[in-house]
DNA sequence: CAGTGGTCTAGACCACCGT
DNA sequence: CGGTGGTCTAGACCACTGC
């Protein structure tokens, strides 16, 4: 008892916190995989032993950051990213009327490359470090719309270079069930570009036309980087809708 | 009781939510004006004669939304949007390193003009209705940023094609104390187009140069549209950021 | 029908703020 | 120091879900 204050940072974090934390461990560590319901709110607040409202107050934080959903009479489940609904929670755009897109994918090149320092610093990585690149054009209706490099880690994710032999559409479900890297929320920087070079062919149009330029990290629960993601897309039948 | 079912929604709102909109109106009245201290809770929660507990969800939901801000030791506070920080709130536009700008406005033009069935219909208008213009400039350092067009319900802006004779650089601010409008969320739609004609001059860029394009409806607490505001924007040294 | 989360209550103690 | 919001507890009843 000698010091008297300024203690460092004695980690003094409400019980709720801790709860919250000690349950996304094990949502982290795959225990309650995403899909899995949760148990009551009663037994886990016995198994924790604390009272039902501050467990709730851990179950409601997670609601709202979206790590799980919960339905009255049914039970708290472990948000997962195959529903479409979450498929489409990063992809912003849409057709003028409103109406969404359903893109596929056309992968034109996988290849291991030394990334820029601007990349690889985007990604947390030290100057020059090794990155797999994927580059695709997206369509819809037969029409491209979208032309990206997709960047990530090698050391994280060299597998991704040659397997699996087709790459599935919703990337993110793959790294979340083969790398268990969840895509929690992602950072974009938007600038309007002109078209040139593959890119421009790639999207039909005219050297020089104007295409909306997307920088995108995606980023895992705890805020570190998983994928650089750099598109150019086509908005000429199409918009990129957000609200605040 | 002949009405087996379909009943049209019999509004049984928890309590808490009708607590809400007990104190949101009294917000929009002006009894609680920004920058007012609500009382604590305990004195609320006597004065609606309900239990504490229902009281702070009500008001922790309205910190959720923006709406108050809660310090502990100091008590709740009605936002205000005055403050620098409100005032970015819906002002996306970063230097590439990520540090602000403080644009600065300058108009060209106020004018009472009849709207396109498209503005009028974002704005929850009837087809034709009249509308107040004003076209501006934002500039930041000297450099022309974006050319804009600001687009208001005439019935109910009317004042603002001539008054005040200097228009404040923060709009939203003005639409709060002098039309108790209060500006709580904004949506946006960004494209990528060629500059052109005035806008093009005004910029100080070449005819079809790449140029950033949003159109933002801008909403009240309701959801009920306030202002349609359509930019241009020179992306060149300057990008449009977003986080999900 | 049993079991779940949603709502509501009532009261205790703590951490922070300004005086 | 008194007053504020923040945390935590304990228990009651309701509304929804699925069998």
């Amino acid at each position: 008892m000698s010091n008297s204050e300024h203690a460092p940072r004695p980690v003094a974090q409400p019980l709720h916190r801790q709860l919250r934390d000690l349950m996304m461990a094990r949502i982290d560590a795959g225990e309650w995989s995403p899909g899995t319901y949760l148990p009551p709110e009663t037994r886990l607040a016995e198994e924790y032993g604390v009272a039902v409202g501050t467990l709730r107050k851990a179950l409601l934080d997670m609601a709202a950051e979206g790590v799980v959903v919960r339905r009255q009479g049914k039970g708290t489940v472990v948000a997962s990213h195959d529903s479409d609904a979450v498929l489409f929670r990063f992809f912003n755009l849409r057709r003028p009327d409103g109406s969404t897109l359903r893109p596929e994918s056309r992968v034109l090149s996988r290849a291991r490359v030394r990334g820029s320092a601007e990349d690889t610093a985007a990604l947390g990585l030290a100057d020059g470090a090794e990155l797999v690149c994927i580059t695709r054009v997206r369509e819809a209706e037969g029409a491209p719309i979208l032309y990206e490099h997709i960047l990530l880690d090698a050391a994280r994710f060299s597998a991704l270079e040659t397997q699996p032999e087709i790459l599935p559409n919703t990337l993110y479900q793959l790294y979340q069930l083969d790398m268990g890297a969840t895509v929690h929320r992602a950072q974009e920087a938007l600038r309007a570009v002109q078209a040139k070079g593959e890119c421009a062919r790639e999207l039909g149009v005219a050297e020089g036309a104007p295409l909306l330029h997307i920088r995108r990290v995606a980023l895992d629960y705890g805020g570190a980087p998983i994928e650089l993601r750099v598109s150019w897309v086509n908005t000429q039948s199409l918009q990129y809708e957000t609200g605040v």
